[in-house]
DNA sequence: CTTGCAAGTGCAAATCATTTGCAACAAGGT
DNA sequence: ACCTTGTTGCAAATGATTTGCACTTGCAAG
């Protein structure tokens, strides 16, 4: 039974320094600018997966002024150097958040539009078999389930 | 990147009614324009998962002077009565496929674009299990396979 | 510290995909 | 043939995202 529900993300990184996004970014050779730090930090306190909107949101509350252009510019630059993911689910708006360490996939509450995350190594080991087996090798891929909470 | 021309539309008349587009169309009540029906048509006959502006194009290529809105406007009226299904990939645009039969996911080639259907019940179950383990009843889902085509 | 300059930013205008208001039009029942 | 109502074309409106340009600012080298 490999069901064990793994919803604790585990930032500790035995003896290394911190593992921000903002430290990371620095490592890739990024300008920290004052907006740049805003957005970082609110990227990586965000749980959810927000869209450029509630960044904007989110960044403008700590430091009003920032253009939401520079909120898009950013978003794009970090993806490219993957220190975050673009998700674009049924909604249309394009989401994002902090590159994952571990390759997670996501349920997206209908009713609350929740974006909750989840791994499953059996499905991940079944899609590779579905691949190979029509003549493919996996490159990445994605799962959403888009689901409703059961009440009783 | 349109690519080899699919043009063998191979629809099985034996006996009875048939079920195409057209024919599901029209039971739902939609009135059969001429510009539907070159729409459906084209979407009968489409292997690929076309989007708008692609649609578009082959329609005007039979019958020109046809509105992209209309194409817009038809697309929606369709998804909204169940006759076709959209989708949106990583590439943004959004993408349409006549109404499956029977469910399935989706590889999609990442050097070629091609957009290949498949089943798996096994995934379909687990997904369940997944979903049912975590609080949820599955909607729907959408699993894509971003692949490449394995060389031997 | 200064300083130079490329990277980053603000702002507004430009793009892209998609939607919509409205007047003209036509499908399909009567 | 007639009427009602769904459809269409067109152009203008949206909404999300990008871009040109002039202006800052990080930051590394002096």
């Amino acid at each position: 039974m490999g069901g064990t529900a793994p919803d604790v993300y585990d930032r500790d990184m035995t003896g290394s320094q911190d593992d921000t996004l903002l430290e990371r970014s620095r490592r890739s050779g990024l300008r920290i600018t004052g907006q740049r730090r805003v957005i970082l930090e609110v990227l990586e306190g965000a749980t959810d997966h927000p869209d450029v909107e509630e960044l904007h949101r989110k960044v403008s509350a700590i430091e009003p002024g920032v253009n939401i252009a520079t909120v898009y510019r950013t978003m794009n630059t970090l993806a490219e150097h993957g220190l975050i993911e673009r998700h674009t689910f049924e909604d249309g708006r394009t989401r994002f958040e902090p590159a994952p360490t571990d390759h997670h996939d996501h349920f997206i509450d209908v009713d609350t539009g929740d974006v909750i995350e989840f791994v499953s190594d059996e499905i991940e080991r079944l899609q590779e078999d579905i691949a190979r087996k029509h003549g493919f090798e996996i490159v990445s891929h994605k799962l959403e389930l888009y689901v409703r909470r059961i009440k009783d």
